[in-house]
DNA sequence: ACATAAATGCAACATTATTACATTTAGATT
DNA sequence: AATCTAAATGTAATAATGTTGCATTTATGT
C-alpha cells in the first residue's frame, strides 16, 4: 500500500538519477500531497528524524533538477513548492504568480497566472519575471467574513 | 557643509518625531545617496561601528514609519529602499518593479513600473502587488555586451 | 555477494535576527 | 545653563537559518 502510493516518487527519483531513499521519498509525499508551497521550517519539524543538513541537501537537488522550485514569504522564509511547469536540470519557468496569506502565511502557486511581459528600462534585460501578492486566501477571507457577522 | 547636506535628513527625522541621531543620519543619506536598494550586509560593514541591533533597530524604524521598505532579493537577503510612493506610519504602496541584477546582485527600485491589477481565482483577497524581475542591469549588460566582442 | 559512488549523519562554524536589560543621550523644561 | 526623562544606543545572550568538511552508511550496478 504505501508501495503503491510512492510509486509514482520513485520513478520521478529515477527519472533524475537520484536514488530512492526514505528521506527522499518522503519530502517529495509531503510536498505533493499539498496544494501550497511548504517553508523550510515546517519541514524541519515533520521530518525531524532526518538531519537538518540532509533536508537541506535534499531541497536543494530537487531545485537543481527542477523538480521544486524555492520561493521567499513576505518575512523572507524560504518555502518549496513542486513545479507544474516543464521545469529541468537548472531551468526553471516558474513564472506564476505567489500569493502569500497574510493570515495562515500559505504561500499558493497560482499556476494559471502568468506574467505580463512588460517593457522595461534602457539597458535592463530581465530573464525572469515573479509576481508576488499577499492578502487573504480563500479558507481565511471566508472565516474573516463569518467572524464580521 | 556637512551640516547643510543633512539639513533635509533631519526634517524628515523631525517630521516623524524621531530623534536626530548620528546613526539614523547616516543610514538616511547612505540610502538617499544610491540609486539601488542596499542590502543589510552592506549597511552592516559600511555602519561598522554601529552596532548590529541598533541598525536593525533603525531599519525597523524607518520602515514603519513609511520612510523606506524591505525587499528580499533572490537569495533571500534582506534589501533597504527608499520610498518614492507615499507611504506612512505602517502603510506602504510600494507596489513597483524590483529588479535584481543576477551579475552585481543589486536591486533596483523601478517606480515606473507599476503592477497591472490582474483577477485572482476565487476566494483570494489581494491587499497588494509587487513584480519582480531578474537579469542584467544596464551597467552589467553593457559590460556583458563589451566582453562579447 | 561485492564494489563503489552517492547519500546521510555529525560536528563545527557563519550569518542573520531578536530579546532583555544597563547605559547614554537628544531634546524638552525649568 | 543645569536638570530631567523618554528615547536611543550598547552589550550580552539566545534563536533560527544555512554551509562546509569529514566519517560512515547505503542504494544500486556488476
Ligand atoms: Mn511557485
Ligand atoms: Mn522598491
Ligand atoms: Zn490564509
Ligand atoms: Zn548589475
Amino acid at each position: 500500500m504505501a508501495q503503491t502510493k510512492n510509486f509514482r516518487f520513485e520513478e520521478l527519483l529515477d527519472k533524475h538519477h537520484l536514488k530512492k531513499t526514505g528521506a527522499r521519498l518522503r519530502v517529495l509525499s509531503m510536498m505533493y500531497s499539498k496544494n501550497t508551497a511548504t517553508s523550510q521550517p515546517d519541514l524541519e519539524s515533520v521530518m525531524s528524524d532526518i538531519d537538518r543538513v540532509t533536508l537541506y541537501r535534499i531541497l536543494n537537488v530537487f531545485e537543481e533538477k527542477g523538480i521544486i522550485h524555492k520561493v521567499f514569504d513576505l518575512n523572507g522564509t524560504a518555502n518549496y513548492a513542486v513545479c507544474h511547469s516543464d521545469c529541468g536540470e537548472n531551468h526553471h519557468h516558474d513564472e506564476h504568480l505567489h500569493f502569500n496569506c497574510t493570515n495562515c502565511k500559505n504561500v499558493y502557486c497560482l499556476d494559471d497566472l502568468h506574467m505580463p511581459r512588460l517593457t522595461l528600462p534602457d539597458g535592463f534585460k530581465a530573464e525572469s519575471f515573479t509576481l508576488y501578492a499577499s492578502g487573504l486566501c480563500p479558507k481565511c477571507s471566508k472565516k474573516s467574513n463569518v467572524m464580521a457577522n
